[in-house]
DNA sequence: CGTTATGTTGAGCTCTCTCAAGCTTGGTGG
DNA sequence: CCACCAAGCTTGAGAGAGCTCAACATAACG
């Protein structure tokens, strides 16, 4: 624990793995003293809950490294993920008191928490800030409403696929070898992939193994994917084969 | 057609009617002047497209009057809608080209239209539009995620009562009767209902007319919908029974 | 009136869910 | 060191919700 606490000590903005990307990015060096003077960092191990739907939240927050889901729960049980927060992502909504998501660290998690009333303070003086905020939240509703296209109209075997292709195309860890190979680790349990693809555990294990089955994927453990041919995968998404053009 | 412009010429932001609501909510009288020398309004009729995705936007817009949709298509044809635009909702995005999803008049529709390269410009110097801007993207995140609930997780039966009951809340039409029953016309065909729930059209038909013979609704005619008891209408949602405590 | 768009209803099928059993892995305590 | 246990995962069998295909109804419109 002392040594855990060390490590986030030793955290500074100087040094930060996600300067460049998260809702400080756009921030001047006396921006970011400002944003530093209102800052601490949390730790959280994986599976902790980070907050829960209705919690008073007293801070925002970034994702510096790990990852965290969102997700709502109806009073059966039924649970949907509705989000995935990667390092760099912001967590909590300047103006709103109150939790709307379940907010859960599904691997070992640090956010750089900014206290909410300063935060917002800072917000309507420094423009960097908003700018940055709005261009982060136009962006995750563009993902939001391509997760739309995948709950309603994806086949189980298209949602894997394309879980799969989301993982490997921003995953870090990715590592392509010479021959278009990819590898990378599930950061999700079975359950976990279900509840971002609005599918049951079982449908979810079954649809990986006929991936595996069919040679699109192959399993080490039961964790590590590795791709033979990423093309093939994508080709198993349903979506559009171009990428889109380049505007 | 000459009298149609003789209409749009006839607005102003002095009689609009989402002055207050819209990208434009929080502007000063000098502010709105900047934004007023760069818009113009455009119409549709019902059914027309408005743009198509991965056309080049030489604007972002407000939907004045009308309802327009957002929806995405798979190759194969398979749709799904991601958006519903009422009056005062905002379309485009600053610092994109291309649009990225088909956006479709459903009724008669007025747009107010600011060109996007001054747009841009006016975002960066007066900090209330891009502040408004991120409050309704936001809500918008919000209403998403809501929505990828209901793809996700819930019935069909489900998805129509929550689609009905989302329509009555907001639906400016609607009148409470003295005892609690509520009338709106539904905007949507049973195909464009379909779109946005990820189901075929023959299972929202059925289901529309299950809540019709339980008494849950009543149709006049096909598109006017009368509610005799909403709390029933909402307890078929699946959401929580207290829509959640005010902050 | 025919024509077209929209909506309803039926019959059968299929994909995904439910329920259930068993497997693997890692950790814990005797 | 082994036995046991729990969590995560896989696999099977049967059931059911929603889909597909098809026929028909209704209404608006030329």
């Amino acid at each position: 624990m002392s040594q855990h606490d060390l490590k986030l000590n030793d955290l500074t903005c100087g040094t930060c793995p996600i300067r460049h990307r998260a809702v400080c990015a756009r921030c001047e060096a006396d921006e970011l003293e400002q944003l530093g003077a209102i800052k601490y960092y949390r730790s959280y191990q994986a599976g902790q809950p980070v907050i829960w739907s209705g919690d008073q939240m007293e801070f925002v927050a970034s994702v510096v490294t790990g990852i965290a889901t969102l997700t709502q729960t109806m009073e059966d049980g039924r649970r949907q993920m509705v989000g995935l927060l990667l390092p760099s992502d912001f967590m909590g909504r300047p103006g709103r008191a109150n939790a709307a998501y379940d907010v859960t660290a599904t691997t070992d998690l640090v956010i750089c928490c900014f206290r909410k009333k300063p935060f917002e303070a800072l917000m309507a003086s420094t423009p960097h800030i908003g700018q940055r905020l709005l261009e982060m939240t136009l962006d995750e509703l563009d993902a939001a409403r391509e997760w739309m296209l995948l709950l309603g109209r994806k086949t189980a075997r298209e949602k894997i696929a394309s879980l799969l292709a989301i993982i490997a195309r921003r995953n870090a860890s990715l590592r392509l070898t010479e021959d278009g190979a990819a590898r990378f680790d599930l950061p999700l349990t079975r359950e976990q992939m279900a509840d971002y693809l609005g599918l049951t555990l079982e449908t979810v294990s079954r649809q990986i193994s006929a991936l595996k089955r069919e040679g699109v994927i192959a399993l080490e453990g039961k964790r590590h994917i590795m791709v033979p041919d990423l093309d093939r995968l994508l080709a198993e998404t349903g979506d559009d084969s171009d990428g889109g053009m380049p505007s």
